[in-house]
DNA sequence: AACAAATCGGACCTCTGTGTCCAGAATATT
DNA sequence: AATATTCTGGACACAGAGGTCCGATTTGTT
C-alpha cells in the first residue's frame, strides 16, 4: 500500500525527530534508519524541496527538522516524496460519469480518502510518545 | 494506493456480475469495461486462477463467474491479482523487534489493515444495488 | 475431418520505482 | 589559500508493473 520510499522517508523524519535541533550527514542518518545511503541521499532531496528539512552543506552541515515533530504528519511526508492519488473523475473516461464517481470508483476512493485522512491526524510526535514494547528504529540489547 | 491490474480485475468481475449466468470473451469485457484486450486477458487468466470466474475454450467460450456477486468482496479481487502486503516483522530486520512492531511501523499497517478489513466487508452484489447517479462502466445518454 | 473461435502460456517490450555513482557547488577548518 | 566535508544535480543501472504479441491447445460448428 505504501511505497518503500515513503517509508524510508519516514524513517528519516522519525530519527531527525528523535535527536532534535542537531544537524544529521545523510551517512548518518542512513547507517542509523538502515536504508541505502546512495538512495537516501535523493530521498533527502525530495524532503528539502518539501520543507520538511533544512539542508546545510559543508564541514558540519547536514540535515534537520525545519518544525516541531508534533506540527509534521504522516501526510507531509507522503506528499513530499509520493503525491496520494485520489479518483477525481471517472478512470474510463465515460462523459456521463464525469466527477460523480459510480459505485465502484467510489468505494476505490474511499479507501484512498481513509489513508489521507488517517494520515493527515497522525504526526511524528505521536509516533514518539506512543510507548510500545519496541522503540522506533532502535535495537534493545537484552540486558533492558 | 491501489494499482492499476486491481482496479481492471473490478471492472471485469462487476462486468460479469451485471450480466449474469452468460459467457463473455475477453474482447466483449475488455471493449466494456474500456481495458486494454491484451492485458486484460493476463488479468482475466489470473482470476480464473484464483477461481473467481469459470473460463471455457472455443467457440461460444469465455468467462462467468463462479459464484454469486454477494460472494464476492473487493478483497477476494485484490488478492488475485496483488496479494496484499501486511509487515509482519521489522522491515529493518532488528532482532529485538521481530514480530512487535514500534510505533511507525504499527500504524502504517494499521493503514494497510484498515483497507484489508474494509475491502473484506464490501461485496460486488453491493457495488450494483448503491444507487448512485451513475451507474458502474455504463455510458448513459442525456436521454435518462 | 476441417475450420473457426476462444483461452492458455510464455516471450518480449516499455515505463516507473528503486538504487548507484560521480562531478560540481557550498562551507568550515587549518 | 588549500583542503576536507557535505549537499546538489543529473546520468546511469536494475527490477517489477503494465502492456503487446503469437504459437499452442481446447472446443463447437459444418
Amino acid at each position: 500500500m505504501i511505497s518503500q520510499t515513503t517509508e524510508y522517508a519516514l524513517r528519516a523524519i522519525v530519527y531527525l525527530a528523535m535527536h532534535s535541533d542537531t544537524a544529521f550527514t545523510t551517512l548518518q542518518i542512513a547507517k542509523a534508519t538502515r536504508v541505502p545511503p546512495a538512495y537516501l541521499a535523493k530521498v533527502m532531496r525530495a524532503l528539502g524541496k518539501a520543507n520538511l528539512v533544512n539542508s546545510q552543506r559543508g564541514f558540519g552541515g547536514g540535515f534537520e527538522l525545519t518544525r516541531k515533530p508534533s506540527e509534521i504528519t504522516f501526510l507531509d511526508v507522503l506528499n513530499a516524496v509520493e503525491p496520494c492519488r485520489r479518483i477525481r473523475k471517472c478512470p474510463l473516461g465515460l462523459e456521463s460519469h464525469g466527477v460523480n464517481l459510480c459505485a465502484l470508483h467510489k468505494r476505490l476512493d474511499d479507501a484512498a480518502a481513509v489513508i489521507e485522512e488517517t494520515f493527515a491526524g497522525v504526526t511524528i510526535a505521536d509516533i514518539l510518545a506512543k510507548p510500545t514494547k519496541s522503540i522506533p528504529l532502535i535495537e534493545t540489547t537484552g540486558v533492558n
